[in-house]
DNA sequence: GTGGTCTAGACCACC
DNA sequence: GTGGTCTAGACCACA
């Protein structure tokens, strides 16, 4: 369900985590639902089980998921709102992209031409 | 002449390097002037002037800057199209932002209002 | 009869562990007596009948449970020596943490007000 | 300065955590003055360098470490109160254990004992 | 030099 | 089976 870029200068462990957001934002994973397990995960984004590890122990810290006592982890209650605030983070990431574009001499027709272009990817 | 963002992500000798490039985009700075000095640029924008000298010895090393005469750091004849260039690389940093929010939730219109808001800080 | 508490750090099987230990030391079990059977307790206690039957697995492996009549756990005749040495952990538990508390820069006087109050609560 | 116990049953990166809230505590450590590296503090402790970067990635993400850009982990001015709030976490501890001890049986006469040998030790 | 990320693999505790 | 801890060692980014 999650979708890890390789090549991104994101982290692996906070790409899983904005993906967990995700999953959350887009109702694809709902409060009460279980998480894969760590080993599931990191063998289907063929990755290492630390650094899925990592991820969940973060989202856990923050109470996006519950775990008890080596259980499964499980999506809290309070896991829609911090998804949510997570928005920000990814709406102030496009920002400062933007803004040091048009800082640095792009043109706002070269930006929406970029846009267009990953919208048409993203399909 | 350059504007840097201590809170960004992108690395402070990044942005001394794009900074220069803007410049040169923005006809602020032409073929055959010279450059602050590594230690004149740290002072005033108040960064190690290693970080600074990373910055002008990637620029040297690209071509951007040629230091014939004396020790200085002219801008080389070259540098307008190293410039338009590097265009292509805060189009795929805006591009990389944009992918990561599409996937993860954000619809385009969350992305166009943050373009309207942008625009209007960058006046 | 006993009393677990699912937020303490102490293991679930070693605190029904201990539990059986202290119902023998203040003679509200006594050898010869038989114990509830697992699926009971797991009932009680609202626990998995897993982390029961370790528990259970691991007094009879000591000598404290014997499962001579039928399937009953009976308590053994040498429980009540195994439960005095159990007296030594509970101590060596406190120990550790005093000992750590006074190595943090807690004073006498606050190991002192602790021990006053968890008294009364436990009245 | 800091004192690790490879028997406790505290994870090393707690009992680190824990270590420098209690020089700070102690004034041994005040907000500004900056922390030893990770490689230097994980050779002089003998532990993996690894573990040593938990703790102190865990600290700045409490806001007890300002960390910028790969530069020194610098003791922040909200330490202090870190570092207090703490204290409510190793009382809490002590209280927890001596509150097991009560209910299974130990005497206030037994945990009094306790606290002499342990004050004695730790002098 | 500094901290940050990732992989690999071992071992433990718990359910 | 689950998650948690720790070690080891490589590589990168930054100042």
């Amino acid at each position: 369900m999650i979708k890890i870029d390789l090549h991104s200068q994101a982290p692996l462990y906070e790409q899983i985590k904005t993906g967990f957001k995700g999953l959350v934002r887009r109702k694809l994973l709902r409060p009460g639902d279980a998480a894969p397990s760590i080993r599931a995960l990191a063998a289907q984004l063929t990755l290492n089980p630390n650094t899925v590890a990592r991820a969940y122990r973060e989202l856990t810290a923050e109470g996006f998921f519950e775990s008890q006592r080596g259980e499964e982890n499980i999506v809290s209650a309070r896991a829609g709102a911090l998804a949510k605030a997570d928005t920000e983070n990814l709406k102030a990431r496009i920002a400062e992209a933007v803004k040091e574009g048009l800082l640095n001499g792009l043109s706002s027709a070269d930006i929406e031409a970029i846009l267009g272009r990953v919208k048409k990817e993203a399909i």
